[in-house]
RNA sequence: GGGCGCUUAGCUCAGCUGGUCAGAGCAUCUCCCUUACAAGGAGAGGGUCGGGGGUUCGACUCCCUCAGCGCCCACCA
């Protein structure tokens, strides 16, 4: 405990109680306490690929708001920090950083030094690394993040045990993710497919579906003709990739299509190629979309897929890897004219390609009319530049119930299961999992990854068995397919025929982030302190990620447990730029957190984000903090002020009516804030707090601080102990939203830390006191007085001190008693020399009303 | 095309289960250096609660419908 200070200040207070909560281990979790009395919060991992931004103070705010509550509550609260430093975002930031990129045909250089550290030139190409030189690159600058990350966390004031400190690449973390995976595989809830599959070219990888998103994106439609076999008319179809001509397998017209039926089993040729191709029926062909008869390639769409799948097409595959036409022609396309034509395509990207074809349509005479400009959505990955093609690949997949109906309404039941704040995101998950149109793609052909745990046979051909993937021992945990040896094989074996090879790619990301549960609250080598925490209490995450994160984490949850991850997901809204555009980053003008932290504290920052409802998108708004500020400056003086007046050791005895009344209201306040707590409105609990304290300091105490002033006054150490009761709760009641200034505070009289103090309740503050309606209805009364003689004082202009002659106050006839009887304070506070009670009034109205008179 | 949310003073928003609300903060204007705080205090002005219809004794609050804004999802050749 200090004293109280001369000249409070907010200045500093951040940096000294952040040393002191540090080491007194104020946040630390109990790991002693059973389930039922844990707090257990499920923290978004940050995906280290650069700096913090406002979006994350604002949303871990929030959390952090309802953990401080629940540990005053009595929980030990299990409040880890993670970051997600595995993945994609990080090796674009570590090639973009260091201007090197992964060649995993490299060997390990010792001691390699990148050719840069932040900001190579434009025209600088990407020196080619080993994977491990890779991957130590990331370890590097990943660290570097992290620190700065922890230090922004730490100075906005979050009580997080950083002693259960994760990080998604550790080896821990690893280990978690490789054995959640094989339990996957064991109970055949994962498996490895060769199928089409979304490719981003670029990145060089598969894609899941919940990583893709539509981009509004120019192209044309190019009317192309098809020539029967047989003759007769051509079939005109019209596409936007004439490009993919020569992948073309069939054409596809609605069964129902009068126009189309007299076609079905006949055959046409490709034009350009010659290739003759089956004009078949689906229902997924919709007459009234350009001609009404489609091609399907392979792959130009997800429809082709179901095409082809279904319709037992054959594979014409033209599109590589790397985003460009193959050097060889599939099958079907031979003789000379139509090889020559394939030589202009091949190693063309698909953009050059498609002009290419068209030049070449248009010279015979096979384009009918020009292609029409239009703008339609295409797929990307989300992260990507490049529209994403389809290729045919070995990928992994975990069910997910994308093709397995009594799985996926299972997972549908399990977020019904849960509480969601609010409410109605429960609709974004029911309706992403309803729209599942596969399993979850999880393989990635990536780096800084934790790799699928898995070798394959290699029979005499040296092909593998996908079949049978040998699997490692489970003490072994975490591998690496691609350094580690298989048991009962040695390391001359690898590659060899009869030998063995590595699993060579490595998890998606959400693979692993999917098990944040069961990483912080270490599922794999401690048990018991997992059942501590499992399942968790809440979920806090941002609604973009439902479909990722939180359903995926339900999926593993699931799978692995039978039951939801979490009883609550608290989602969380964006922040918008103050023109209400949703902010971005690539604004060059956007503020940094810690400059706001330097411009307003911390705790004010918090005020702009915990004014925001639960889930609701807010603008950013520099006035709210200094609104937070004004907050946090006001509990300074008004604390100074009420422990000036001092008391009497022992004397806590409230007596006075007015006090009572205030310390009613107060309950009634200590209340909706925990109501609102409990269901996760940090925000109403906020407001209704922030409310009652500046009626506090502008009514009550002005009301009140002579009473308590005068030591000759008989209710003085009244006024003392209700001021000192009401103090303690209100720092106790923002506690949770302003860390900083309540520790301060509470410093200057209590012992511990506000942090750790019993969370204020009714019966504590109303000890010992009568609260009655009377004494409600008397402050009541008195302070509409009060406001009538205020009012009067500033219509005349005179200054609040100035003395009124004579109130006449009329009413009801009780009111108006319970004033007579107590009417020291508002005398005393609003300078009145006569005070007269004269019942209703002449229209016998009965409204409480004051005629002041000024000396 | 499907789903969801929003539309209340100039601005940002509260108004939970229909009958003290038409409210708060910011901004604007006026006044007050009052013995915690001028990084303060006391007041004032300002809205037919998006439009229309309905249920009801009575709706910002319930139902229907229309409009605008925003978000999510979608197999869109």
């Amino acid at each position: 405990m200090s004293t109280v200070p001369e000249k409070p200040t907010l200045d500093g207070i951040e940096a000294r109680h952040s040393e002191r909560w540090e080491r007194e281990r104020t946040y630390a979790w109990d790991r002693t306490a059973p389930r039922e009395r844990t707090f257990a919060i499920d923290t978004p991992p940050p995906t280290v690929s650069g700096s913090l931004h406002m979006g994350h103070v604002f949303s871990y705010t929030h959390t952090d708001a309802v953990a401080r509550y629940w540990r005053m509550r009595g929980k030990s609260v299990f409040y880890p920090m993670g970051w997600d430093d595995n993945g994609l975002p990080t090796e674009r930031r570590v090639q973009n950083f260091y201007g090197v990129s992964c060649d995993p045909s490299l060997p390990y250089v010792p001691g390699f030094v990148p050719p840069f550290r932040g900001d190579p030139p434009k025209d600088h190409r990407a020196v080619p690394v080993s994977r491990p030189n890779f991957l130590e690159l990331c370890d590097e600058l990943t660290a570097e993040d992290e620190k700065a990350f922890e230090d922004l966390f730490r100075r906005l004031g979050l009580s997080v045990d950083w002693s259960l400190l994760y990080t998604t690449i550790s080896p821990h973390a690893r280990r978690t993710s490789q054995r959640a995976f094989l339990a996957n595989l064991a109970r055949g809830e994962a498996y490895s497919q060769e199928a089409p599959t979304l490719w981003d070219v670029d990145f060089g990888t598969a894609v899941a579906q919940a990583e893709i998103e539509d981009r509004e994106r120019p192209g044309a439609y190019h009317s192309v003709a098809f020539h029967r076999e047989g003759g007769g008319p051509d079939v005109v179809i019209e596409t936007t990739r004439p490009e993919l001509v020569p992948a073309c397998v069939a054409l596809v017209a609605h069964p129902d299509d009068e126009r189309y039926r007299p076609l079905f089993g006949s055959r046409v040729r490709t034009p350009l190629f010659g290739v003759g191709v089956p004009v078949v029926a689906h229902p997924l062909a919709q007459p009234d979309k350009g001609s009404g008869i489609a091609m399907c390639c392979t792959f130009g769409d997800l429809t082709d897929v179901t095409w082809w799948r279904e319709l037992r097409l054959e594979l014409r595959a033209i599109v590589g890897r790397d985003g460009r036409i193959v050097a060889d022609a599939p099958h079907g396309i031979e003789g000379a004219e139509p090889l020559a034509r394939w030589a202009r395509l091949a190693g063309l990207t698909v953009k050059r390609a498609q002009a290419e074809i068209v030049t070449m349509l248009r010279e015979s005479g096979e384009l009918l009319g020009e292609p029409r400009a239009i703008t339609h959505p295409v797929k990307f990955y989300e992260k990507g530049d490049r529209p994403l093609e389809i290729v045919t690949s070995r990928q992994w997949y975990v069910r997910n119930g994308g093709r397995d109906r009594p799985l996926r309404d299972a997972l549908v039941a399990r977020g019904g299961e849960m509480a969601w704040h609010p409410e109605h995101m429960v609709h974004r998950y029911a309706n992403w999992v309803e729209g599942l149109n596969g399993d979850w793609l999880i393989s990635r052909q990536r780096y800084f990854g934790v790799p699928i745990p898995l070798w394959y046979r290699l029979d005499a051909q040296g092909r593998p068995d996908h079949d049978a993937p040998i699997v490692p021992d489970a003490t072994a945990l975490p591998i690496d397919p691609s350094t580690d040896v298989p048991p009962g094989f040695d390391a001359a074996q690898r590659g060899r025929p009869g030998g063995f090879a590595g699993d060579p790619d490595v998890m998606d990301t959400w693979a692993t982030s999917s098990l944040t549960p069961q990483i912080a609250g270490r599922w794999v080598d401690d048990p018991d302190a997992f059942a501590r925490i499992f399942p968790m209490d809440v979920r806090p995450q941002g609604h973009d990620i439902i479909r990722t994160w939180l359903f995926a984490t339900m999926v593993r949850s699931h799978l692995e447990f039978d039951r939801a991850p979490w009883r609550h997901a608290a989602l969380s809204g964006w922040i918008l730029d103050p023109d209400r555009k949703k902010m971005s980053k690539s604004k060059g003008n956007v503020v940094t957190p810690v400059q706001l932290f330097d411009a307003y504290g911390s705790d004010a920052v918090r005020y702009w984000a915990a004014s925001a409802r639960p889930g609701v998108d807010t603008a950013f708004s520099e006035d709210q903090m200094k609104v937070g500020r004004k907050l946090a400056t006001k509990l300074l003086n008004a604390t100074k002020f009420v422990l000036g007046f001092g008391t009497a050791p022992g004397d806590d005895a409230v007596a006075d009516p007015i006090d009572a009344g205030m310390l009613a209201g107060l309950a009634a306040v200590v209340d909706e804030a925990t109501a609102a707590f409990a269901d996760f409105d940090y925000a109403r609990a906020l407001e209704r707090t922030e409310a009652w304290f500046w009626w506090f300091c502008d009514d009550y105490l002005e009301l009140v601080k002579g009473r308590a002033y005068d030591d000759a006054h008989p209710g003085a150490p009244s006024a003392r102990a209700a001021l000192r009761r009401a103090l303690g709760a209100v720092h106790r009641l923002l506690a949770p939203l302003l860390p900083f200034v309540t520790e301060e505070v509470w410093g200057w009289w209590r012992e511990g830390s506000v942090h750790r103090a019993q969370w204020p309740a009714r019966d504590e503050l109303l000890a010992g006191v009568r609260a009655d309606d009377d004494a409600v209805a008397l402050l009541d009364a008195t302070c509409a007085v009060l406001g009538a003689i205020r009012r009067t004082k500033t219509e005349r202009k005179v200054s609040q001190r100035a003395e009124v002659a004579r109130c006449e106050v009329h009413g009801p006839a009780d009111r108006l008693a319970l004033l007579a009887a107590h009417d020291g304070d508002l005398r005393n506070a609003g300078g009145v020399r006569e005070l007269v009670y004269a019942g209703p009034d002449a229209a016998g109205d009965v409204a409480l009303r004051a005629t002041v008179t000024l000396a």
